[in-house]
DNA sequence: GCACATGCACATTTTACATCA
DNA sequence: CCTGATGTAAAATGTGCATGT
């Protein structure tokens, strides 16, 4: 039996709790609910509603919300939610974690849902899942897995980049190695900043000025009322010849 | 400021399904 | 062909955090 079979049926539970599942303390703690067979309003077939035996001591955050929409909302999907877990139980015994695959017109409508918006807001989670026939919750599990998925391929996609650039730089770097040992086996002197540690100034060597050993504060400033000074550059910050 | 509800990210578990020896 | 082991994708769950009321 499919899940659209359940559906068909008519049959759900009811529990009147939380549609999300980490805020179902109260079951988990042991409230005991009682089985009850009900008629439902809009439906032709009979119900089996799930329903606690004290309505008033339990502070279910569906039982105790404000606004009605949502209530009737949570609850409906928990119906839902408890019928799919009832009959799942009678299929195989197991205690009720049956994984549902969608089907591709689900999928293809979540993933065109998705396009457009990759969050979802109460009204239209609720649309969705009457129109897939899914429980309000699995289509927000849908959404919360699909943008995992999202995030985990744009990681991926951005590692395959960085070591496309890794490879590149990798590459750049052997070439410049290349030409370095290349220069040296010709015996060409190194320019003069390489002989020098990077914060000594030396000559200009488009004025040609001695220069002395300065601080790189005092350098450059010399502009206005320089004339005794000498004119220098460190070719490490200004590596062109912009003096 | 506190309690509560809600939504999300993230990690993990569980399940369905495909593949292969 | 059948079957069990194994891997993978994805549905489901649990937890912590942020935010709004």
């Amino acid at each position: 039996m499919g899940f659209d079979d359940i559906h068909n049926t008519g049959l759900v539970l009811g529990l009147g709790l939380s549609s999300d599942d980490h805020h179902h303390d109260q079951f988990e703690k042991g409230f005991e609910p009682s089985l009850t067979l009900t008629l439902s309003a809009d439906q032709s077939v009979d119900h089996v509603y799930l329903q606690p035996q004290d309505s008033g001591g339990v502070s279910s955050p569906c039982r105790g919300s404000l606004k009605r929409e949502r209530r009737v909302a949570c609850e409906e999907e928990e119906r839902q939610r408890m019928a799919s877990r009832f009959f799942n139980e009678e299929d195989d015994g197991s205690n009720g974690r049956k994984k549902l695959r969608l089907t591709k017109v689900q999928s293809a409508l979540l993933e065109e849902s998705f396009k457009q918006h990759s969050t979802l807001n109460p009204r239209h989670k609720q649309d969705l899942a009457n129109e897939l026939k899914l429980r309000p919750r699995q289509v927000e599990v849908w959404f919360q897995n699909r943008r995992a998925r999202t995030k985990l391929k744009k990681t991926e996609v951005d590692c395959e980049q960085l070591k496309k650039c890794l490879e590149t730089l990798t590459e750049e770097n052997r070439a410049l190695q290349k030409e370095l040992q290349k220069l040296k086996s010709l015996n060409f002197p190194p320019p003069l900043y390489m002989q020098l540690p990077a914060a000594t100034l030396t000559m200009c060597p488009s004025c040609e000025r001695v220069g002395g050993a300065t601080t790189a504060a005092t350098a450059g400033v010399g502009d206005n009322g320089s004339k005794s000074k000498p004119h220098f550059y460190n070719p490490l910050t200004k590596p062109s010849t912009a003096c």
